[in-house]
DNA sequence: TGACATTATCCGTTATAGCGTATATATAAG
DNA sequence: CTTATATATACGCTATAACGGATAATGTCA
């Protein structure tokens, strides 16, 4: 599992997965990371680019990380290697 | 190669290092990114929490992705493995 | 359908990222 | 030491993230 995140959209999308994955609700996510549940709502849809403390807690609140990967193209399919 | 990102130092450090690496001044990174070569100084020196898309920009002027992982404990030693 | 739970949206306000434009410190080379 | 280059700071201003506090709109299920 290792999902790019190149908008705030892909940033969206990973965290309602995760989030639903965990069956938690947008209130649980948003008092785990001291933040509105409005802000996570948003933030899924895609609605608002986040500041980067604030998607770091929300993914701690899911026990994601951040991560800084070397880039590679578009469309690329780890299967192939 | 993957740098896991808890917080702007740690970015900012993980943004020194790839740019260092790729022989570029702040200004290069700051005009592919479009941004001010003063706000990568900022950023690099973990003085600010810089917006998600704007991370994204001056990562992608480096040639790195940012990418969500599953959460590992501080300290984890991927060697152990 | 009705009651309840969850998510989306709204408004005014506050906090802060990022800007333009300089300038002040390094750091390095001659 | 002097010059050139690179990085760090400064100040006023604009843009926008995030807030409190609701409420509206959906979704869920007996």
């Amino acid at each position: 599992m290792q999902k790019v995140i190149r908008s705030n959209k892909d940033l969206g999308a990973a965290i309602r997965l995760a989030r639903k994955a965990s069956n938690l609700r947008q209130v649980d996510v948003a008092q785990k990371a001291s933040v509105r549940q409005a802000l996570v709502s948003d933030i899924e849809n895609g609605a608002t680019t986040a500041k980067l403390d604030t998607v770091i807690r929300i993914l701690a609140a899911l026990d994601l990380d951040l991560s800084v990967i070397p880039r590679r193209k578009a469309g690329f399919d780890p299967k192939e290697y």
